[in-house]
DNA sequence: GCTCGTATAATTGTATACAATTATACGAGC
DNA sequence: GCTCGTATAATTGTATACAATTATACGAGC
């Protein structure tokens, strides 16, 4: 369904080394690993029931992404992801996601433009209807149909490097509060923003949707939640 | 001199790994290996010197980047870069330079403004003699005495990773026409915005800065010559 | 008791061996 | 000549051996 062609991702999540990289990433940022812990290339390796190898390829990764620190010779540490990191994330996406609406303006395709009313048709009725799962998987959905329309592979990858890192906040938010309705009147705005060819309107709208969704967080104090892992 | 603390980078270009990362990214980059070629682990581990180790896990590094992708059991295929990622980045590139000088604006240090208004003034002579590398490194330091001075790890790393990027080119368009007497005046704007606590004017400058290296860039048709490699 | 140096252990860096998978060559059958 | 299947070669995936480096233990000397 989802058009995923674009994405630079880890390829695989069934070899061992993709295994292997997801699970790390996933336990330094759910906090499993504190911050500026060593992590040991054998220990990691009989956890998981690995070689060193796998685990020394996953390392490089992480490293890259920022997630750990490698010192030569010498051991990999935790960095781990601060408040104030979750804070900046979503600034930046936030001028980052009015530039996708922006190009998506210019770019979108009829079938995407359908797929964004109809999610929006559809998040209406299931925020009515309170069914949190769906009204999540439609809110990500739209931001993908977005990342999706604005035609650019670099914009795309990097708005969705953003989502992930704070997907666990963001899932939180919107399942424990009543933000989904305004979360989906936002969407609605920056669709028919699009849908009218105003490029100017659909940035702003997607700027202010993510602030939005920043101090939301913030407001519901599930930040300080995120911060204890 | 620099602070370069927060950066995550590969860590040691000395390790053999390090070397054969920095080997293969150039030539990406620099287009010796063309779009969609595939790299062989043993080839390559022998042009080097090294044997397959340190080549795959430089291999990893570069397919979270985005310059190959891994197919699992099947081999790494060259993605490059391409004209319109470079437009892209650099519009990316405009909104989060807009972001920094803002963030400049609140966090900057005496010290980091003092350099800053240096390395204006040192431009300005540099420029008005024709020093053209020393005008290159100023331009550079701008740049990241800007990345610093923005307080935000996040941003600092994204903003040098899309410099990184684009320098190849941009170094070309610095050294082969006149718009360094320009550059130097929109650093000088940026800079009177930050020193007189306008945050507003800072980011709209620095927005326009990348905006018009973009298209100077364009105009002097270095891009197609990119695209050559 | 404290500092320092050396021996030993632990850990990372790299090369290599072997397994698993994919690509290629080539001939049988039509 | 074309298609397909099988044998062989080439390539990647992972484990492991060994070298190089760093961490730790511990005793000599003061």
């Amino acid at each position: 369904m989802a058009n995923y062609d674009v994405k630079t991702e880890v390829s695989d999540k069934f070899s061992l080394r993709g295994r292997v990289y997801h699970k790390i990433r996933e336990d330094i940022l759910s906090g499993i690993y504190k911050d500026n812990e060593e992590l040991r290339e054998v220990a990691i390796g009989e956890e998981l029931g690995v070689s060193r190898t796998p685990v020394r390829e996953a390392f490089r990764q992480l490293e890259l992404e920022g997630l750990i620190q490698i010192i030569p010779n010498k051991g990999a540490y935790v960095t781990g992801i601060t408040v104030k990191d979750v804070q900046d994330i979503y600034m930046m996406r936030s001028k980052l996601e009015g530039l996708a609406a922006r190009w998506a303006t210019e770019n979108i395709s009829d079938e995407q433009m359908n797929e964004m009313e109809e999610n929006i048709y559809l998040s209406e009725f299931h925020a009515s209807k309170g069914h949190m799962e769906q009204i999540t998987n439609l809110d990500n959905r739209f931001h993908e149909i977005l990342y999706e329309a604005c035609n650019s592979k670099m914009l795309q990858h990097q708005l969705q490097d953003f989502h992930e890192y704070v997907l666990r906040v963001r899932k939180r938010t919107l399942s424990e509060n009543k933000r989904s309705a305004a979360s989906t009147e936002e969407h609605k705005e920056i669709m028919e923003a699009i849908k009218a060819k105003d490029a100017d309107r659909a940035e702003l709208a997607a700027n202010r949707h993510i602030v939005n969704a920043y101090e939301n967080m913030v407001k519901n104090g599930l930040y300080e939640a995120y911060e204890r892992g």
